[in-house]
RNA sequence: GCGGCCGCAGUCUAGUCUGGUAGGACGCGGGCCUUCCGAGCCCGUGGCCCGGGUUCAAAUCCCGGCGGCCGCACCA
């Protein structure tokens, strides 16, 4: 390829293409043509990925303390009818037979005929359509029939008519039908996390862009669960000291709206952002730039409110900028107070909330129905008054004495005293929903940014950070001579022991193993040359300077560890070359 | 799902208009050279996205599918 081919071709194809051809990201099912949304990582992608899991591991179980699970990825439908993503995952669509054009056919019936079409099923929004003779808005053309776009991938669960399952289009819920027991292993102390790393399904109407809109994808993600009356984590981290770009609904909706530069204390002491959400903003900024990620193009978005999932109060994207994508959500951080947990226990009929004890208990006095009074004088709606009555709490007992008053279907009811007993109760805590605040990591998208943002364009080559490098020491005899190749092998051999990933190349010359080392960014290299043969010293080089300097060999393995956990800087290594 | 452009070894590409059975570069493997930054030489490897049609003959023309990019729509 020539100099002015490569100078054509935008960032994103210069990435893939170093990509594909050595290992990282390639078509999935290429040899029967492909499908679109699938991708598979090769054997450095997959190193690659691992290491970027292992350092929101090292993030968010070990300094955080979450706990990690691993859930099934085929859940059954009764978990989705509760969380709604049933309801607000399956959208009718439609289409004009004339011009093409694609619509959700609940909001056109809903702007055509005025009414709420919310919830109706395919059959009923076809028939309205016939009914009322509703043509394409954009050109008056026939419409197409009524289909149901389902985002989640449905299957059965056992043979012929099984029971509904869907792959997950998110991994939070297992953790939110989990609560019970994850709330007893936290000891049963607010605030805790739980997170998990898993495949989720989309079947996305139209997936493009490479991984960056996957039908098949992993996420990461954490469920921090909080007490909703003292809305904060505190966290392990000094995160709140980060500097981020904030980008808030106002300034979204304002024609010359800027972002905001500042720490991420400031934001939440202004207002402009939750603590919760805050903090893990912070936390993800510090993670994104240790991927090597350009600070200057990492921002925080708030969610406007039409963009917001069913679940979510609030909701903040880390958006990273790339080349030829422009701003792209890598992470969601969704406030979805608890809105799961108190869906999955209206729906399982568990009781899924917290409780907190009391410092001291308290004493208070509730009307007890008496049902053979309530019945007579009421009738049919003697229970909805008893369960009136036993929702009111009273400090005293005269508060209840002569009487009381309760609403029953928008009405008010005069109870009279011969109905209830006042009866003492000891209330020894509260018992509460947490609230759920959730930072949602998208892998493959950062795996993406990830080497677009450690590209060189110049070299055609990735600069990841050493450790971050998917092979971490390349091994080369200076010549191929069975003494040189020989010693190179049992360095090589001795290296991946002490557990580097290594690459032994001893193909074509010197400098075109170095080359073929440096496009896929392997850090160091180390070379076994005549010397070695003496002294039993090699060289090591350094990617991104190509200097070199020489050590002994048994110190290799801690010397390689020290540059490659940035303990020491390469000058440091050993003797210049 | 609609519209536009496109699809040739691992990668990049010539050839497609005007049908005659595919050429290069890089890569990769082996060898020579014995060499610290993609050196050279020799040998080798490997391709027309899939299916159908037209034709004596299809990478080339036509139809359909699949896939890619862009725009629209959709997007938790």
């Amino acid at each position: 390829m020539s100099e002015k081919e490569r100078e054509d071709r935008d960032l994103y194809e210069q990435v893939m293409e170093v990509a594909r051809r050595r290992g990282f990201i390639l078509p999935a099912f290429r040899i029967y043509g492909g499908a679109r949304g699938f991708y598979d990582y090769g054997p450095l992608g997959t190193l690659l990925k691992r290491k970027i899991e292992e350092k929101w591991r090292e993030y968010y179980v070990h300094k955080e303390g979450f706990m990690e699970i691993e859930a099934p990825t085929l859940l059954i439908g009764e978990v989705f009818e509760a969380s709604g993503h049933v309801e607000h995952f399956i959208d009718p669509m439609t289409y004009c037979k004339e011009c093409g054009e694609f619509f959700r056919a609940d909001h056109l019936v809903e702007e055509e005929l005025g009414i709420d079409a919310e919830g109706l099923s395919v059959k009923e929004l076809a028939r309205l359509i016939e009914e009322h003779e509703l043509r394409c808005p954009e050109c008056g053309g026939e419409l197409g029939e009524v289909t149901e776009f389902n985002l989640m991938f449905r299957t059965n669960i056992g043979p012929k008519e099984g029971r509904d399952g869907y792959l997950r289009p998110e991994t939070a819920q297992a953790i939110f039908i989990q609560f019970k027991d994850l709330y007893r292993w936290a000891r049963q102390k607010l605030p805790f996390g739980v997170v998990q790393i898993g495949r989720a399904y989309r079947n996305e109407i139209s997936p493009r862009q490479g991984v960056i809109r996957l039908r098949e994808f992993t996420q990461a993600e954490a469920e921090v669960f909080l007490d909703p009356e003292d809305k904060r984590y505190p966290g392990n981290g000094d995160y709140e000291r980060e500097r981020l770009l904030f980008y808030p609904i106002e300034e979204q909706r304002k024609d010359d709206g800027e972002m905001l530069e500042m720490r991420v204390e400031e934001a939440i002491e202004e207002g402009i952002v939750s603590q919760p959400i805050g903090y893990f903003l912070g936390l993800t900024k510090r993670m994104l730039v240790e991927f090597g990620i350009d600070e200057d193009a990492i921002r925080a978005r708030q969610h406007l409110p039409e963009e917001r999932a069913h679940y979510a109060k609030d909701c903040w994207d880390v958006e990273v900028k790339l080349d030829r994508f422009g701003w792209v959500e890598v992470v969601g951080i969704a406030d979805r107070t608890d809105y799961d947990l108190r869906h999955h226990a209206e729906h399982s009929g568990e009781d899924l909330r917290a409780f907190e004890e009391l410092d001291e208990p308290k004493l208070v006095y509730r009307p007890e129905p008496i049902m053979e009074k309530l019945g007579p004088k009421f009738k049919s709606d003697a229970p909805k008054i008893a369960e009136e009555l036993r929702k009111i709490k009273a400090e005293s007992r005269e508060e209840l004495e002569g009487g009381l008053t309760v609403e029953v279907d928008g009405e008010e009811v005069e109870v009279p005293p011969d109905c209830y007993e006042i009866v003492e109760e000891k209330i020894t805590g509260r018992r509460f929903y947490p609230h759920v605040v959730e930072p949602s990591y998208g892998i493959d998208r950062i795996l993406y940014c990830v080497l677009e943002h450690n590209f060189d364009p110049e070299e055609g080559m990735f600069r990841f950070p050493a450790w971050l490098a998917p092979i971490e020491v390349g091994v080369f005899p200076l010549l191929k001579r069975d003494d040189m190749v020989e010693y190179a092998k049992r360095v090589a051999r001795e290296l991946r022991e002490e557990g580097f990933t290594v690459e032994y190349d001893d193909s074509g010359s010197i400098g075109r193993r170095y080359a073929r080392a440096d496009e896929i960014g392997v850090p160091y290299c180390v070379t076994i040359d005549h010397d070695t043969l003496e002294d039993d010293t090699v060289t090591i080089r350094d990617r991104d300077t190509t200097e070199q300097v020489r050590v002994h060999v048994d110190e290799l393995p801690e010397v390689l560890r020290k540059l490659i956990d940035g303990e020491i800087e390469f000058e440091e290594a050993g003797e210049p070359v």
